[in-house]
DNA sequence: CATGAAGATGACGTTTACGTAATGCGAACG
DNA sequence: CGTTCGCATTACGTAAACGTCATCTTCATG
């Protein structure tokens, strides 16, 4: 059966990153490798991780950002206090994130009425085009 | 009647930015303030080229990109070859925007349900809580 | 006319998110 | 058994996106 662990090898090819990148994400502490000797082996939850950071990065997350955002799926041993404030964290993030859905979709819509106008230009163009021939 | 041109400083005002940024966005040739004498004028079109602006850093795209972007919104003096290329930049931009929202989406909806799943964790500490006291 | 507020222009500093050597180390291989 | 491979660490470099200073005009105003 496949490895739960992964080199760090493995992980750039799986996800398209650098070495530099996953150590520079562990010594920021966004993933927490095991390590086998020196070397460092990816577990699946580092795996798991390392998704969410791509992901909050393509939507203009900082790492800092990101960072807190993970923990909200790495709670279960915090205290009630700890939990409660983790808990509405994720409440404000929550709505941050659909507003800017909200937000992306009226770009959308914004550049999907400037396509249709473009397609009238290029048309009216290959029109002038003609004609002049 | 409101003027149609708007000072430095109310830009700043208005759109929450330093000055910095407005020179640097210029400098940028991401706007483009007439000038009376030596002082920067900010026209209707800059303001809307601005929203866009501080709307796509909100997605995570870099200014050079968003310079890209904001050249969609201001053909109409361009050549039939040269508007079809942008044409078809756009409609790839339209499909990564999509893209991002459905990402967005999943993000949301996983987000959502690790809520829920904190909630029952709270109601649990908090039945412990009592059962000790 | 002095001055002070608003804006301009360099020029250098700063933070984020890595890139890029330089160097070292253990295992595997010819 | 030397050397190459893969990975490690340390440290300096870099591009993007402004912040921060210092210095200079230009008006409006007391």
């Amino acid at each position: 059966m496949t490895e739960d662990l992964m080199t760090i090898r493995e992980m750039c090819e799986t996800y398209d990153v650098t070495p530099r990148t996953l150590r520079f994400y562990e010594a920021k502490e966004l993933l927490f490798p095991i390590r086998e000797g020196q070397k460092r082996l990816f577990t699946k939850s580092d795996r798991a991780r390392l998704k969410l950071i791509l992901r909050g990065k393509r939507f203009g997350f900082s790492l800092e950002e990101i960072r807190q955002l993970l923990d909200l799926y790495h709670v279960g041993d915090q205290q009630l206090t700890q939990m409660s404030r983790t808990y509405e964290i994720a409440l404000e993030r929550l709505a941050d994130m659909e507003a800017r859905r909200e937000e992306l979709t009226q770009a959308i819509d914004d550049l999907k009425e400037q396509l249709r106008w473009g397609e009238k230009v290029i048309a009216s163009m290959k029109n002038e085009k003609k004609a002049a021939e």
